[in-house]
DNA sequence: GGTCCGGGCCTA
DNA sequence: AGGCCCGGACCC
């Protein structure tokens, strides 16, 4: 017998695939999805067997032989071998890149790990019990169990979408299947892993990128032969290696992290509903702020829309004020805290109760200017200015990793009058500190999560402390259950809704919604302050009365006036290197031939992107938009011009569909 | 990914 | 003419 190989190499962009023999020896280890080591070339490589056949259309005389077959399971489960080919066409991959998200690079490779017993994977317990269902939450659980559709679960938050996920997760076990439970980040999975332990046991496996590669080897091996029936993790546990999956959740489905930025870059939902297909099973897309893509699917019908409109226990959403930061400047109140958030944080403390407070930019202040020219302090290697970070008394960039010592005096006009920008989270302990000397203030950002264990120490230790305050970035928007917490913050709201994108309102307001609904969740009224200078932005009036469906409609009018997606189509097409010139000329051939090629496109430009230069590298890109093709023409249409490029060495050019990120 | 091959271009 | 560097093709 013949099988067809796929090298596990970036052989080139043909995606070409060998036909080895197998011998009689073989006969019994090799399957479809088996890793084989085979010769190539001048030497033995590893491969994965994606078919076997009794003929070849090569030269049979110069057919080799698979020389072993090194595992004892078959790597690549026939699911996966399945949605393959649908997989590459989708994000433009190439077989192996595809593969080798199916297979970890601890599979993969001459190492083995050894297999660590008992090995205790960090989790978190916050809360607090059994809860009975709601009217509601029995409909919805009702209704996910007996079709097999794409469901978009529109839940407020605290109206226990969990405890909904929980139970479909529940019924699929019962029935003999498995479950996949997706979070938006990382620093989640811990939480939600410690939930789910208690309610299930240790059939609950965890992936994402965070473990340790003994740890993936070990979790994956889990799910791998059916001992762990339950993944939560983050957007690679889409390709957790389980058969026979009943349930998909994914949880804050808005979320950007479920977009893969960066090579192999693919969307998770669009993964998720391959796997639903071939297992006949349910997807959940749970969000209290559904992306206007997905809601406008569940509107058009090709998903079908649950919603949980109600807090459990008929807890009242919390009371969210609009404060004018310029009233608060006339008044001569120029403070960072406006004096109502001021009263309120007080009486918080009085009460031994917890507030957050949300501040999107970490370190202390994000630029430092010269007062006398205008100097800016900025990266040597990326189009950005520095952020001040006083901890470690240091300027840093957030683009690569740089460190700078601090000015003492401008490096243009050697002036000595320093100007420091905008506030971050650090400067916000610091002046918190200051105004509540004897309260312990935390900090979560991610300058001091970078370590494993970090993130669930300082979230442990907020939840067990009354009456203290967190500050944070995004981080703490997402998901975290605090029943202490009665007063959360937003400082300088309107930060998100300056970024250059279409996407930029609908992002501020789903994390208003998120990070409001931290607030007041067991029994006690939560209220929100949210500090901007533009208070009267339809963002904040329609968060303010958690108006989401009011919301979808403004956002999805703007999107057929101003010819946005879900209605076009955008592609940007981003090119990088190390030399300029070449970089121009490239991204100049691939515009000339888009234009020549196609008449039916609105055409925005190209040219350098807002983020000229990151770590060194110039960046160039192509914006457009197309308006009647269906997606994957415009996918086929794009890559072949760009597959007709030669790229040279150290440059790098790609393709993304609606693209989360324009800089 | 590694290796081999050939064209281009420098030097003598 | 000889050498060597770089980019492309090829590997079942």
């Amino acid at each position: 017998m013949i099988a067809t190989v796929v090298i596990d190499a970036v052989l080139s962009n043909d995606d070409k695939v060998f036909d080895y023999i197998i011998p009689a020896e073989l006969a019994e280890k090799v399957y479809v999805g088996s890793r084989v080591m085979v010769p190539f070339g001048p030497r033995d490589t590893e491969g994965f067997v994606l078919g076997i056949k009794e003929t070849t259309d090569f030269d049979k005389g110069k057919l080799k032989a698979i020389q072993k077959s090194p595992d004892e399971f078959v790597a690549i489960k026939p699911e996966f071998i399945e949605i393959l080919d649908d997989t590459c066409a989708k994000f433009c991959l190439r077989k192996i890149d595809v593969i080798r998200l199916f297979v970890p690079s601890t599979v993969r490779g001459r190492k083995r790990t050894r297999k660590v017993e008992n090995k205790e994977l960090k989790s978190l317990e916050i809360h607090d019990k059994q809860i009975t269902l709601t009217k509601h939450q029995q409909d919805v659980i009702s209704k996910i169990t007996t079709a097999n559709n794409t469901f978009v679960l529109h839940g407020v938050t605290g109206s226990g979408k969990t405890e909904v996920y929980m139970n479909v997760i529940k019924r699929a076990l019962e029935s003999g299947k498995t479950a996949i439970m997706l979070v938006p980040e990382i620093g989640l999975t811990p939480q939600v892993l410690g939930n789910f332990r208690t309610r299930f046991g240790d059939n609950v496996a965890m992936i994402h990128s965070g473990l340790s590669p003994t740890e993936r080897y070990d979790q994956w091996l889990t799910l791998h032969n059916g001992q762990a029936k339950i993944v939560i993790g983050a957007r690679s546990a889409i390709f957790a290696p389980m058969e026979n999956v009943g349930i998909i959740i994914i949880d804050e489905e808005h979320d950007t992290s479920y977009f893969s930025e960066s090579n192999p870059r693919f969307y998770t939902h669009e993964v998720a509903k391959l796997r639903a297909r071939f297992n006949a099973c349910p997807l959940v897309l749970g969000s209290a702020t559904p992306s206007i893509e997905t809601m406008h699917k569940a509107t058009m019908g090709e998903y079908t829309l649950l919603t949980l409109d109600r807090r459990v226990n008929n807890l009242e959403m919390p009371k969210v004020t609009v404060i004018c930061m310029a009233d608060e400047i006339r008044a001569g109140h120029g403070g960072v805290f406006s004096r109502a958030l001021l009263a309120k944080l007080d009486k918080t403390i009085e009460e031994k109760k917890q507030a957050m407070i949300f501040l999107n930019r970490r370190g202390f202040s994000s630029y430092v200017m010269c007062k006398g020219c205008g100097w800016v302090a900025r990266c040597d290697n990326c189009d950005v200015s520095l952020v001040y970070h006083k901890d470690d008394g240091q300027l840093k960039c957030h683009y690569c990793p740089s460190r700078f010592t601090v000015p003492k005096r401008c490096q243009q006009c050697s002036g000595t009058h320093l100007k420091y920008g905008a506030v971050g989270t650090q400067k916000l302990v610091e002046e918190l500190s200051t105004i509540f000397p004897n309260i312990p203030i935390f900090r979560l950002d991610a300058d001091n999560t970078k370590t494993k264990d970090s993130l669930i120490e300082i979230l442990s230790n907020f939840a067990k402390t009354t009456p203290s305050i967190l500050v944070g970035t995004q981080m703490i928007a997402k998901g975290h259950h605090f029943p202490h917490v009665n007063v959360v913050g937003i400082v300088d709201a309107d930060n998100s809704l300056h970024f250059s994108d279409y996407r930029a309102v609908e992002r501020t307001f789903a994390l208003i919604t998120q990070v409001s609904g931290r607030a007041g969740r067991e029994g006690h009224e939560g209220s929100v302050y949210i500090q901007t200078y533009m208070p009267n932005h339809y963002v904040y009036r329609l968060a303010a009365n958690y108006d989401y469906n009011k919301f979808f409609e403004r956002e999805l009018n703007t999107r057929i006036t101003t010819k946005f997606p879900p209605f076009t189509t955008i592609v940007r097409i981003l090119v990088t290197g190390e030399v300029d010139r070449p970089i121009k000329d490239l991204i100049q051939r691939v515009m000339t031939k888009l234009r020549e090629r196609i008449g039916d496109f609105v055409y925005l430009g190209a040219m350098k992107s807002p983020l000229g230069r990151i770590q060194n590298k110039f960046r160039y890109q192509i914006l457009c938009r197309f308006a009647r093709e269906k997606e994957s023409d415009i996918i086929n249409f794009v890559n072949g011009i760009l597959k007709g490029e030669n790229v040279s060495k150290g440059t790098f050019m790609f393709m993304e569909i609606n693209p989360q990120n324009l800089s």
